[in-house]
RNA sequence: GGCGCCGUACCCAAGUGGCUAAGGGAGAGGUCUGCAAAACCUUUAUUCAGCGGUUCGAUUCCGCUCGGCGCCUCCA
């Protein structure tokens, strides 16, 4: 049977999966800049990868899952120019940058946790990271690689042959085009150098000492340096959102493989937009929806996981309240499975369409198309055991939803029985408005009155 | 200027060179009920933006047109 293939934006081709370690796979995800709410856009990414390394732990690997918390605050040029995102936030605030980025880590923490999202195994701060970030910076010197300027240390791309192959950068159309990346800015000796360390920025309040002057690190070298440290020179997979693939993931690889000379990363999986009013939600725009908004209209976390599963992670996924209720709704139907009940009883038919749904998640995560199997098979067997994968917390929810009535409850109910037996219907409906503002269902059928805990 | 993506029913969407174009939601009808809710059953695209081409055959491959979007600057 195959097993797990995924598409590399590397070679653009959905590749069969080989870890470097057959029992371990390492993966290293770009995680949140900590400066203001991740929004749900963000979070589809971590969705995303949480069911990836879900799929690598059911086809018998160990993931061994790194992100990193991005809590330097970045200009947003090459240049001394803009304004750092941190120290906006900040002021905004009234806060210091470092309570501001603990603040935005923690609530960040706290939606990862409310969404089923599996902690990573390693998460890991850049700012507790400044040396082993100057440390590769000195290698990278050493090799050749950078040179020093009085503003900043720059990568030099043209000692690296292989910058464009992950984008499949058109290097002379960017210099001819009109776009920001042409800029020269700064003291850099090729407009597509990019800075590994920055000095002379009195403006920027995150400093530390190196060899250079006082100073920060350019954004894309916490990335190299923390991946290096924790799961070594070559990564199996890095994950990140598309927009990483033209700067952040190019210019990580030319730093990783310029210092170790061995390759960065074996497969790199993006993960695609979250649309809104058919744009990319962006938290510098005003289409910014965080989790805790959804919460607060009364929708379940889980049912916004549902709803990433509507659409391929490669696919961008339109966002809008309407799809939002048909992904709770969805998810309230699957939350009112009977165990008991399984229209697949004979092992050799349950193991035909579980190789199936297997079979659909292995092709790339094709979760969609894995929720439609689940769905049309509609075994409450396949569903359980696939929610490994889904993290939809169905056996704790139907556990939740089956456990005993409290004996209120009951009495509640008993109470509504006798008022029915009386026919008095206005008792009897008060009742059961009563038991429904508890959180309880009601329903009467032929078998007598049914009462069951609503656990969406 | 360069690179790239998308356009499938009312909504969110999966998918394939040729079997009935998944699934969910909404809508409609029904079962159940004192009435409900939930659940369950039935139903909803001769058609995949448009026009050409390749092919025995295309929604799927190629080209063009129209429409929407992204990256190249911080960005999931």
């Amino acid at each position: 049977m195959a097993g797990l293939r995924l598409y590399n934006t590397l070679t653009r081709s959905v590749d069969e999966f080989i870890p470097q370690d057959p029992q371990r796979a390492g993966m290293y995800c770009c995680g949140p800049t900590v400066y203001n709410y991740a929004h749900i856009g963000n979070l589809r990414t971590y969705v995303f990868e949480d069911t990836l390394r879900r799929t690598l732990r059911l086809n018998g690997y160990t993931p061994f899952h790194v992100m990193n918390i991005t809590d330097v605050g970045h200009l947003e040029s090459d240049a001394d120019e803009g304004e750092d995102k941190m120290v906006k936030g900040a002021r905004r605030e009234g806060l210091d940058v470092w309570q501001l980025a603990r603040k935005y880590e923690t609530a960040w923490l706290a939606d990862m946790a409310l969404l089923n999202i599996e902690r990573p195994e390693v998460i890991c701060r850049a700012t507790e990271h400044i040396d082993d970030m100057v440390a590769l910076v000195e290698r990278l010197l050493e090799r050749g690689l950078a040179y020093v300027t009085s503003d900043a240390v720059y990568f030099d791309t043209g000692r690296f042959p292989r910058y464009a192959d992950l984008a499949r950068l058109d290097l002379h159309g960017l210099q001819a085009g009109a776009g920001g990346r042409v800029s020269q800015q700064g003291a850099k000796r090729h407009p597509n150098d990019f800075a590994l360390w920055f000095m002379g920025r009195p403006r920027h309040i995150m400093q530390w000492d190196s060899p250079w002057g006082r100073g920060y690190p350019g954004w894309h070298i916490e990335c190299s340096a923390m991946s290096m440290k924790y799961l070594g020179a070559t990564i199996d997979i890095h994950c990140g959102g598309v927009d990483h693939i033209q700067v952040h993931h190019t210019n990580e690889i030319a730093q990783s493989e310029g210092a170790t000379g061995q390759p960065f990363v074996r497969y790199w999986l993006h993960g695609q937009w979250l649309l809104i009013d058919s744009e990319k939600m962006s938290k510098s725009g005003e289409n910014f929806l965080t989790l805790k908004t959804l919460c607060d209209r009364g929708y379940d976390p889980l049912a916004y996981r549902f709803f990433c599963f509507q659409a391929h992670y490669r696919s961008e996924l339109r966002f809008t309240w309407e799809a939002l209720d048909a992904a709770q709704q969805g998810l309230r139907r699957i939350y009112s499975m009977d165990p008991s009940d399984d229209p697949i009883k004979e092992p050799a038919e349950r193991a035909d369409a579980r190789a199936e749904v297997l079979d659909s998640l292995n092709n790339d995560l094709n979760i969609p198309q894995m929720v439609g199997l689940l769905n049309r098979i509609g075994s409450p067997a396949l569903w359980l055991e696939f929610d490994a994968v889904l993290g939809l917390d169905l056996a704790a929810r139907l556990a939740q939803r089956d456990a005993d009535v409290p004996q209120e409850i009951q009495n509640i109910v008993d109470q509504r029985n006798e008022a029915r037996k009386r026919r008095d219907w206005s008792e009897s409906d008060r009742l059961r408005d009563e038991l429904t503002a508890m959180g309880y269902d009601v329903a009467d059928t032929p078998r007598g009155t049914e009462i069951r805990k609503r656990v969406i």
